[in-house]
DNA sequence: CCTTTATTTAGACCAATCGTCTAATTAATT
DNA sequence: AATTAATTAGACGATTGGTCTAAATAAAGG
């Protein structure tokens, strides 16, 4: 599936020709994404992510330093990668501000029933996961969580102003509630296999948000 | 830490007296315990509760046919225990309804402290791994989930009755709701070794079932 | 009693898998 | 031609989950 059947030839790589040969570093991280957004980082091995990007061993500590290294890479592309998935509806300014927040949820679900809900959020993962990591993880993944959290805030400021929400609560603390809430959401809809956790924490959020 | 100096006799053992050597069984749950809340299934392997249980691996096997099937008697214990610290909370009538959620939320509260964070919910550490779990665990993950569910709907019934809660949602859409943000409310306290998450989401929550 | 049977523990063992590391190979550079 | 840089091959030791045989002890049956 994840096939990449480039026949890898030793020794240094010939130099201009072939635009570098730096994609393989980028199979790893593609095919180390799908892994770790399925299982986990404790249960998924080198091994397998190897096999199936079908590079072998010496060449994964060639480009990572080890395991966690390779973690810490992950987290960062993935944060990134998600961050302008969400910036995508975050940013469409044809809709209202709450109506965003609804299309990215609408996203998310078609992302996750596309893999027939066997991939959750790697952020989620492995902060669930975060005792049986290196601790070194732990401030990478807070500061995703952060970066994610400013940017629903400042649609949720917006949507204020819009007279979409409420006055009262800070969007910060809106914000907050939404992340929270809304891996346990991805948690659940992974264990049902089912859109349906998502909606209904998609539904409470926007009620809460709208009402006083 | 989890010392269990009991030096264990080979062979079969005395009938009456000593009350039964269940409880090497009974360890063995309490240990496996320990260390799912802490690092789930995947990543805590049975020689490390053998280890620290002081149960050498022969009498694990005997006690449970394999890493499976001892699993689904964890989820099965940890359901009850946890129901049980449920209905302590919910069940106590010197309470308004929504006090009693409350109660609860306070209790869990102390429990993660207690533990500096490191441990959070069975079921929701195994939800989140389902990926890299046997598939018989879905089913007993969704069915202590409902019951949970039922309990909380249970009492939001019945705060409805005593007009502290809107009559607009349902009880059990509600209590589904709780279940979903709060599993993600464990989750960010594990990474962020904080009851912040845990009192941020049950703030939302009570606003939005007491609001219309 | 003495034999047989039931229950429990001891721990060697195996195949599979983990993360790491050294050596070999190839191309670029000098 | 020699040296250096980049990449791959795969051996390696430790550990895992799981199995299995043997030993120890008490109960049960005559």
């Amino acid at each position: 599936m994840e096939s990449t059947p480039v026949k890898r030839k030793r020794g240094r790589p010939p130099k201009s020709q072939n635009a570098g040969y730096q994609d393989t570093r980028q199979t790893l991280i593609r095919v180390g994404l799908a892994a770790l957004t399925e299982k986990g980082y404790s249960y998924t091995g080198l091994d397998e992510i190897l096999r199936q990007a079908s590079v072998p061993k010496g060449s994964f500590y060639h480009y990572f330093e080890n395991k966690e290294a390779f973690g810490k890479v992950l987290i960062e592309a993935y944060g990134r990668f998600f961050a302008e998935k969400l910036e995508r509806s975050l940013s469409d300014t044809s809709l209202q501000p709450l109506a965003r927040i609804q299309a990215f949820v609408d996203d998310a679900k078609a992302g996750m029933q596309k893999f027939d809900y066997r991939r959750g959020c790697l952020i989620g993962n492995l902060g669930q996961e975060m005792a049986a990591l290196p601790e070194s993880f732990r401030n990478l993944l807070r500061e995703t969580f952060q970066d994610w959290e400013a940017r629903i805030a400042r649609v949720l400021g917006e949507a204020q102003q819009a007279g979409e929400v409420s006055g009262q609560a800070a969007p910060g603390s809106m914000a907050q509630f939404f992340w929270i809430g809304w891996e346990g959401a991805v948690l659940r809809a992974k264990l049902e296999k089912s859109s349906q956790p998502l909606d209904q924490f998609a539904e409470g959020f926007m009620a809460l948000v709208r009402s006083s």
